[in-house]
RNA sequence: GAGGGCGUAGCGAAGCUGGUUAUCGCGACGGCCUGUCACGCCGUAGAUCGCGGGUUCGAGUCCCGUCGCUCUCGCCA
């Protein structure tokens, strides 16, 4: 065998146990923290299996001593040495190898570490653009090692999951044609055709179809994405999706399909069981209940429609809003020990509900003996009982009501409200609530264009009560769509595919886009289309936000190994940045550049 | 495109209604230390207080502008 460069390990810094005792092993790993006390000498040596204290006693060799006090925090380093059982008060019990230690007969120095920009922590409290930067250095902390591995875990889980069950795992392009709808593309210009350019795909949407009238009736694949959209905590400029289809299903073959696989997933991963099957709920009852369309189902707190007591009751400005064709909704607020509901208190959550639209926040708290007092009370004079009973509050409580013209409006504002008092009082249960979100509008009226467009897109079949009133009540159409929401964050969308060209020519048209207009845009997915597609359908859950939740974070940059800043940045490449001319010029971006040399 | 928060030493922070030499912890550097595990102890260096302007006898602190980061609205299936 050959010589080698440098010691090689032996074992791992986290495997050594008991059982190891009067071993002479190897370790590499790099310096995690060094106690020097001048005759005794303890270093924890930090590889990606765990920490291993290692000891440079008083009988080393001046050899030993010195290489000893030469290390340096996040040094890379080899250590021979001999594996011994702790003295048992020395034993550290939070430590997984905190039985054991390694008697330093030798230490080489793989590599020197330059002073660091922040000390490498279980969980990094340096500034976030900073963290970036020195991404190769924020990655070594237990934290960011964790969430990888949770990351390689639940792909791995699901691949094995989705293998085992006949899919297969088809790579598309991600140099693909433009077909802008949605979100921006990102477009890589082409050197050989000038003026005409790639595009990054939003999402394999069309091409997943294409294999579906090729006869792949089962597909996967674990899928980068890219939208070129500011970016925020759960979205990212690219991001990665299990992006899923498949041949003669319906809706419910999908949904029953993600049920079992999560369940399976989440048993492997993180040893959770879930539900068998999730709670289905309607966009309508969501936006009505829960004030959004992706509810955090931890905490209860529904809001309820009070139209009809806003109506009787002596107030001017719920009136007026409800004869525009408004809405009045409510909240309960339980009154909670610790908590008085202050006008700072209140303040803050009108604020919040202002944010999405709503013009106040009106208030009523409920007193002993089913009494009402303060904010909005004297306009409900008499109706005291009635609004108590419908609210089920109870003394101590505090009633909150929203009116706005819209009704989306109205929804989306007061969930904000309750989305901070589910945080601020502490609603929120531990674990995963999975649920449904059934049943979306179609179609969307874009008052800016003056034309319908697709709530979420063009290809997803309508509901077949719906098809004859397409054209005549494009409002009321509803989608066989479906969204999984994990916790209050949309985690997968979906939806049954149009298959039919009559059928998708229609949807084109009432999205404003003239046949001649969908055959230039789409017309290799209409011509596939003309060769007996199959029925399909499938769903595209979003990875990074669901190992996101599984690790109990709130931004993906701490499951994914290179994010870039909210500004789009990369700080540690400094991506994007300028190219030379010559590069445009072969590009056609540019004209004038000079000659090459 | 819009709003909120933040910006003080390599890192994390304190600095009140403006007032002498800008404070603390971690880290770095030097020294001491035989059972630590966030080791301890002594010492040293390290800051144009993001940048520009203004008010003032005097600005880290107040005002205006600007840049950066961050969260959010818009946007984003």
């Amino acid at each position: 065998m050959a010589e080698e460069a440098f010691m090689k390990r032996t074992a791992t810094c986290g495997s050594l146990t008991r059982a190891d005792e009067g071993k002479t092993v190897i370790l590499n790993g790099w310096v995690h923290r060094d106690r020097n006390h001048g005759m005794l000498h303890f270093i924890n040596l930090r590889d990606r299996y765990g920490i291993t204290q290692v000891v440079v006693d008083d009988d080393a060799s001046p050899e030993l001593q010195r290489a000893a006090a030469e290390l340096k925090l996040e040094y890379c380093v080899a250590v021979e040495g001999l594996v011994r059982l702790r003295p048992d008060s020395m034993i550290n019990p939070d430590m997984a190898t905190g039985e054991i230690e390694v008697k330093a007969n030798k230490i080489e120095i793989l590599s020197k570490c330059a002073p660091l920009p922040f000390m490498i922590e279980e969980e990094s409290s340096a500034r976030e653009d900073l963290r970036l930067k020195y991404r190769f250095l924020d990655l070594r902390c237990d934290g960011m090692q964790k969430r990888i591995k949770l990351r390689h875990d639940f792909i791995r889980a699901i691949r094995e999951y989705l293998s085992a069950r006949d899919f297969y795992e088809i790579e598309t392009p991600t140099l693909i044609r433009s077909t802008p709808e949605g979100a921006r593309d990102f477009l890589v210009p082409s050197r050989l055709y000038a003026g005409k350019f790639y595009a990054l795909p939003q999402s394999p949407q069309l091409l997943k179809q294409i294999l579906m009238v090729s006869g792949f009736d089962k597909y996967f694949q674990i899928a980068r994405c890219y939208r070129d959209e500011d970016a925020r905590g759960d979205r990212q400029l690219e991001f990665t999706q299990l992006d899923l289809e498949m041949s003669f299903v319906n809706r419910d073959d999908v949904l029953l399909l993600m049920e079992e696989l999560f369940n399976q997933v989440f048993k492997t991963v993180m040893n959770y069981d879930l539900p068998t099957h999730f709670r289905r709920i309607s966009y309508h009852d969501a936006m009505n209940t829960y004030g959004c369309d992706k509810p955090d189902l931890r905490f209860d707190l529904p809001i309820i429609d009070v139209d009809d007591l806003a109506k009787a009751s002596g107030f001017g400005n719920f009136q007026q809003i409800l004869e525009a064709g408004g809405h009045v909704k409510a909240l309960c607020v339980p009154h909670a020990e610790g908590i008085d509901f202050s006008r700072k208190f209140i303040g803050e959550l009108e604020e919040a509900a202002k944010v999405y639209g709503a013009k106040g926040l009106a208030w009523m708290k409920v007193g002993a003996g089913r009494t009402l007092s303060g904010g909005v009370t004297k306009f409900f004079s008499g109706q005291e009982e009635e609004v108590i009973k419908r609210m089920e509050a109870k003394d101590g409580d505090l009633i909150l009501m929203i009116a706005h013209e819209n009704w989306k409006k109205c929804c989306t504002s007061m969930g904000a409200v309750r989305s901070k008092l589910g945080k601020d009082l502490n609603l929120i249960k531990e674990g995963f609530e999975f649920c449904w979100i059934i049943d979306f509008p179609l179609f969307e009226y874009n008052e800016e264009e003056g034309h319908w467009e697709a709530a979420h897109h063009m290809f997803s079949m309508p509901q077949v009560e719906y098809l004859d009133t397409l054209e005549s009540d494009p409002g009321s159409v509803k989608g066989d769509l479906y969204d999984l929401v994990l916790n209050g964050y949309e985690v997968a969308s979906g939806s049954i595919r149009i298959h039919d060209v009559e059928l998708q020519k229609r949807i084109f048209r009432i999205c404003n886009i003239p046949d001649d207009e969908a055959e230039k845009r789409f017309g290799f997915l209409l011509n596939a289309f003309r060769y007996g597609p199959p029925p399909h359908g499938g769903i595209a859950p979003g990875i990074d936000r669901m190992v996101m939740i599984m690790a109990n974070q709130t931004s993906i940059k701490e499951v994914i190994a290179f994010p870039k800043n909210t500004a789009a940045i990369s700080p540690m490449d400094d991506s994007p940045s300028t190219v030379d001319d010559l590069q445009l010029k072969e590009l056609h971006l540019i004209i004038d550049a000079p000659e090459e040399k």
